[in-house]
RNA sequence: UGCCCGAUAGUAUAAUGGUAGUACGACAGAUUUUGGUUCUGUUUGUCUUGGUUCGAAUCCAGGUCGGGCAACCA
């Protein structure tokens, strides 16, 4: 038996409908417009869609919701279907709503036939008045009662680019005191004479989102139309002009949309944070974009499992940056190859290991695989980069690393015993010596010695060099948002870190962009796609690891 | 002050009139050649006031709080 895990509310929308015979299969999609990049907000969606039709033997078609030319490009479009398809997701048809301008523009004839809609000299300033406020109602358009001849007249001009942006606009005759706003005669068409990045300059009339969206779901047979929470006083909109045009019946539901805490998932604020040069692109690693997150080490699969944990409803939510650290850790800790890295190094003499020798060690590639993942070969010598803060000269309690007369393992090579340091005239530690015990090498230890700490450590002779670079996050303040001013002013000044001249490991040197590395008590780690070149490498901090002594010391 | 939606531990999410459970977090312990991993345990919750009922997180009514709606955006 599988395990029982309940259904989130639209699983059990989808079994109930299935049950009802309501549909024989299901029938998903994920819509977005190319104006931007995919982030995390939109993974949620993909997954849902897919999710839902994967569960179900249904199919996901992707459709662009392209019914704007005037801020779409099709370097969305590349992106977004990239994006797609790097989380996993294969879509069964890809659709542009602008395939359906022929069709649509028929529907709009067709309710102009039937008296439902009619052409509107007024402009958008007046439309917008006479709309009436939430709790007044609106007035009737002097032109509301066109004839239809009239009106097929008009709209056909307007189609013939006749007149100009703003002129005339086709409106739905509907009720002008409704007390949903979106139901007082809402726009289908205006007048664009701006080039599509699909039709080119074919027509200069485009539908609104409303006049396009659920017929486009009715086109494609969808059964499940899934949005998010803001679309919800569409609906009746959505329903009607189905109903009036009498087309197959999509059902619009909603479910409230991602928020994370620590970062903004508007596509208007993270443009912003592009265009103020805030940030290196779309694709920034410290940007919740997927682009952004895959540059930064997210895996597919940590992202997946991600939207599986934060379910989803009805109601608005905040989502801790955790659980999305807690993800990727779960993934990484079992696929990532261990490495050593010592970011800020200094030098640790083995005052008892004669000058000149060397040797090979072995360190395993990842215990949490069979076989430890298999070896790499460790240089080691007389004199080794080890991290500057694994030495105190005052330590306190509980310190299990280096301190004068404490004893700690290298990992993977020997117990060594702290006996003494260097300082220069301004005080700074500038080198830790120590003595090794030749009989406590790693895997064939009978010294019998047990030490509380281990350390990583880099050859001196053998080290590379490379830039890492540590992120943090974005904001400073759990959801900037909703804080008074702009969001702007909340940015973490220290989201980003690079350090020039951290010491690797010579197996490093095969790194290759999309691999994965733990660097040993320091976090994830993986080669930056963007900026390593040939001779210099540069790696992005995914995400720490959980520290516990750094909990231990904030006590 | 119109219409619509929502409210369960810190954050999410279950319980579909019948024992309020799970995950992340936090805390404590065990294991550990990563202060990692793994394992064990502990902690904290039904917005409020009434009503229906043998029994209410769940149904009903009032209130409170939060979100959405007045783009020729999607």
């Amino acid at each position: 038996m599988s395990e029982e895990r309940s259904l989130n509310f639209l699983e059990e929308i989808v079994e109930a409908d299935l049950a009802a015979g309501k549909h024989v299969e299901i029938h998903t999609r994920f819509p977005p417009e190319p104006n931007g990049y995919l982030h995390i907000g939109h993974a949620k969606s993909i997954c849902l869609n897919f999710g839902l039709a994967d569960k179900y033997g249904g199919k996901t078609n992707l459709r662009f919701d392209d019914t704007n030319p005037v801020t779409e490009d099709t370097e969305y479009v590349d992106s977004i279907k990239a994006d797609v398809r790097w989380l996993g997701f294969d879509w069964e048809e890809e659709h542009y709503a602008s395939d359906y301008f022929d069709q649509l523009y028929a529907f709009a004839v067709a309710l102009i036939n039937k008296g439902l809609a009619y052409v509107d000299d007024l402009s958008a300033e007046q439309i917008a008045t006479m709309k009436g406020t939430p709790t007044e109602a609106g007035k009737e358009s002097p032109f509301r009662n066109r004839s239809i001849e009239e009106n097929l007249f008009l709209f056909t001009a307007m189609k013939n680019g006749e007149y100009n942006d703003g002129e005339k606009v086709l409106r739905a005759k509907i009720d002008l005191a409704s007390p949903n706003m979106h139901m007082r005669d809402p726009i289908m068409y205006r007048i664009k004479k701006t080039h599509h990045h699909r039709t080119g300059d074919t027509w200069c009339i485009y539908p609104m989102y409303d006049f396009a969206h659920g017929q486009s779901d009715s086109i494609e047979n969808i059964s499940h139309s899934i949005c998010t929470l803001e679309f919800e006083v569409h609906k009746p909109l959505y329903n009607w002009y189905i109903a009036q045009l009498g087309i197959f019946p999509s059902n619009q539901f909603e479910f409230a949309r991602l928020n994370l805490t620590y970062t903004v998932m508007s596509k208007r604020k993270l443009l912003q944070l592009v265009q103020e040069n805030l940030v290196d692109g779309w694709d920034d690693p410290r940007m919740p974009t997927i682009s952004g997150l895959r540059r930064r080490g997210y895996t597919p699969l940590s992202l997946r499992n991600f939207c599986e944990r934060i379910g989803v409803q009805r109601r608005e939510n905040i989502i801790d940056v955790g659980l999305l650290e807690f993800c990727v850790r779960e993934d990484l800790n079992k696929t990532a190859l261990r490495r050593m890295v010592v970011l800020d190094p200094i030098k640790l003499v083995i005052t008892n290991y004669p000058e000149g020798q060397s040797e090979i060690l072995k360190g395993e590639n990842n215990p949490e695989l069979e076989d430890n993942g298999g070896y790499r070969d460790l240089p080691f010598g007389r004199e080794l980069w080890i991290e500057a803060e694994d030495f105190m000269e005052d330590a306190p309690k509980k310190w299990f690393r280096l301190a004068p007369g404490n004893k700690v393992r290298l990992k993977s090579a020997y117990i060594v015993s702290c006996t003494g340091f260097e300082k220069d005239a301004s005080g700074k530690v500038t080198a830790v010596h120590c003595e090794y015990i030749p009989e406590s090498k790693s895997g064939q230890d009978t010294s019998g010695i047990n030490v509380k700490g281990t350390m990583h450590w880099i050859s001196a002779e053998k080290a590379e060099t490379a830039e890492v670079r540590l992120y943090d996050r974005l904001f400073q303040v759990e959801d900037p948002s909703s804080e008074e001013g702009d969001f702007k002013s909340y940015m973490n000044p220290n989201s980003l870190e690079i350090i020039e001249g951290a010491k690797i490991e010579p197996s490093l040197l095969e790194a290759q962009p999309g691999e994965q590395f733990q660097f040993i008590r320091k976090g994830y780690f993986t080669l930056d796609s963007k900026l390593s070149a040939s001779g210099k490498l540069v790696f992005n901090r995914t995400v720490t690891l959980k520290d516990a002594w750094s909990k231990e010391m904030k006590k």
